[in-house]
DNA sequence: GGCCAGGTGTAAA
DNA sequence: TTTACACATGGC
């Protein structure tokens, strides 16, 4: 099923185009970010939050590869799947160290294909590091994302799909800052679920 | 007390 | 190529 209406169009009908942060995610452009892109794997963005703060002091790639296993597990405890990620985000920063050198190299240089082939790095981790730790032309899809569009009609098959769609539709009207503009649209619908959870709530 | 959250990897059909 | 399951804490 395909809704009548272009994404920009259903952005308008809700007021989400005016006055939105830009780079949404905290501290867009730095380390930090690929540690929040993971630890928010399939949790929520407060938990993360959590390890964030525990994590205050190892937020660089140097920083952070002082870190062992041990200690990173009991820093993000509190954002889950501690076994998992510590590892995975561990090995993560020593590929970026080992293949790069720096994170400015990272920046400038990772290939969407090499995240992905990163043990832990799927679709939406690695397009929300390439969008907002490296300011690149990828649209992030998340659950909310998902959701958004398919309460407005539009149900795709798979997470290319809704990439490509997102993607294109955005491009159609902005021809400069593409990837600000795909991280404002990211932000606004993200923004969008928040407010109509709260209205739940408050309905209750 | 049960359900869910800004997913991913693995194994089995 | 699809489907099912493990991974784990914290909020409601």
């Amino acid at each position: 099923m395909k809704s009548s209406y272009t994404l920009y169009q259903i952005l308008d009908s809700l007021n989400l185009l005016k006055d939105r942060p830009s780079y949404w995610w905290p501290n867009a452009g730095t380390f930090e970010v690929i540690v929040g892109a993971v630890l928010t794997q399939n949790t929520t963005w407060h938990n993360v939050e959590r390890s964030l703060d525990n994590l205050h002091p190892y937020l660089t790639l140097e920083t952070f590869l002082t870190l062992n296993e041990a200690h990173l597990k009991s820093y993000i405890r509190p954002s889950g799947f501690y076994n998992q990620k510590a590892p995975r985000l561990l090995m993560l920063a020593h590929k970026i160290k080992e293949v790069f050198g720096t994170f400015e190299s990272f920046q400038k240089t990772v290939t969407r294909e090499w995240l992905l082939s990163q043990k832990g790095v799927g679709p939406e981790t690695a397009d929300s590091i390439l969008c907002y730790a490296c300011f690149r032309e990828e649209m992030v899809v998340d659950s909310y994302t998902k959701r958004f569009l398919e309460s407005h009609g539009i149900i795709l098959s798979s997470y290319d799909a809704y990439k490509a769609y997102l993607e294109e539709g955005i491009k159609k009207h902005f021809k400069k800052n593409i990837s600000l503009h795909f991280a404002r649209f990211h932000g606004m619908i993200v923004e969008y679920n928040k407010q109509m959870k709260q209205k739940d709530h408050a309905l209750k």
